[in-house]
DNA sequence: GTCTATAAGGGGATAGAC
DNA sequence: GTCTATCCCCTTATAGAC
């Protein structure tokens, strides 16, 4: 477990990386909302690298729990697909969030060689959690033994990913309309 | 007609978004590139809103004119979709840059408003010139009549602006694969 | 663990000479 | 149009007291 400051100052952090970006807010920033001064956050996370590092690594672990848990839950495969979107549209309604990982990816190469590497992981453990909710969708009869898992899931991932961040300066309306036609395809055409 | 040395900036900068992102570059870095002090180039964009403004409707219009002359063009619908995703694969060949919309994207909170209106503009004439090329395709009858035109090009775009960033932390062939399943789709399936 | 104080440099932007 | 000089604030980060 970690100290409730340190938590405290990755979810601030969180929220105003899927806000603005990695470049789009500082210790300041941390230190109004937290209230502490920007002396102590560094006491914390040493440098703005290692506060980075931490919060691709909480994002990660808790992404994949939430994915596993939809995929072994007892429902149809069209609504375990509905459940993961509804955690892209949920991000999107709370004051247009788009998730670390799109934020991130646009920022790449101004980000310190660590956070880089932490992001590589995020998103392969993305695509693999998309993955696991279709290879389900095998077991259960829902998807033929031959449908592209892999392929499927990279589409899935890069359309939500793409979607939930240009709907922000868009119409709102591009996420559904994705997670509408990409069930569709996944389910029907394959 | 714009001076060269607006040219030069612009040319600068958009390197410098689609690479770092807006918040990623300062006007010493294009003073640098460029070979002009950072107070002359505010002479030509007094604020760093300006630049981000000119930067997305030159972009805007360049990118109308190159898909139009794509969805125009006398070949099948399958080189037409191949050539546009080609415009993404050469940027991200090249430096892996992604495209200015989704590095303006992800940043979206922290941006001028008029740049932010701006964006929105360019991301509805991208999915617009999708679509233009998907309907080329039903006068042609290489897409039946009932073709969801709208939803289709609004996956496309989501996906191409997803893969295409996401590839740059991620594995290259992102991007790639992603292109192929929606053209297999887009031409299979439908 | 948190604070005050401070360093050292970068950020966007302006005034005014040339 | 471009320059030098300068402003003023923000940025990350450290030293050392409490």
């Amino acid at each position: 477990m970690q100290s409730e400051i340190k938590n405290q100052l990755l979810d601030s952090a969180q929220a105003l990386v899927q806000s603005k970006g990695f470049n789009g807010f500082s210790y300041q920033d941390l230190s109004r909302e937290v209230g502490i001064k920007t002396a102590s956050i560094h006491y914390h996370f040493p440098t703005k690298s290692d506060l980075g590092v931490a919060l691709i690594q909480r994002y990660r672990t808790q992404y994949i729990d939430e994915v596993n848990d939809i995929a072994t839950r007892s429902i149809p495969l069209r609504e375990k697909l509905q459940e993961m979107a509804q955690m892209y549209s949920k991000s999107l309604q709370n004051e247009g969030k788009t998730c670390i990982c799109a934020a991130f990816s646009g920022e790449f190469h101004s980000l310190p060689n660590p956070v880089q590497d932490e992001l590589a992981r995020l998103i392969d453990d993305g695509i693999c959690g998309v993955e696991r909710i279709l290879e389900s969708g095998k077991s259960s009869g829902e998807l033929p033994l031959q449908a592209d898992t892999a392929a499927l899931s990279q589409l899935w991932y890069c359309g939500l990913q793409g979607s939930l961040t240009l709907a922000r300066a868009s119409k709102k309306s591009l996420l559904r309309d994705t997670v509408e036609i990409l069930s569709g395809l996944t389910l029907e055409a394959v």
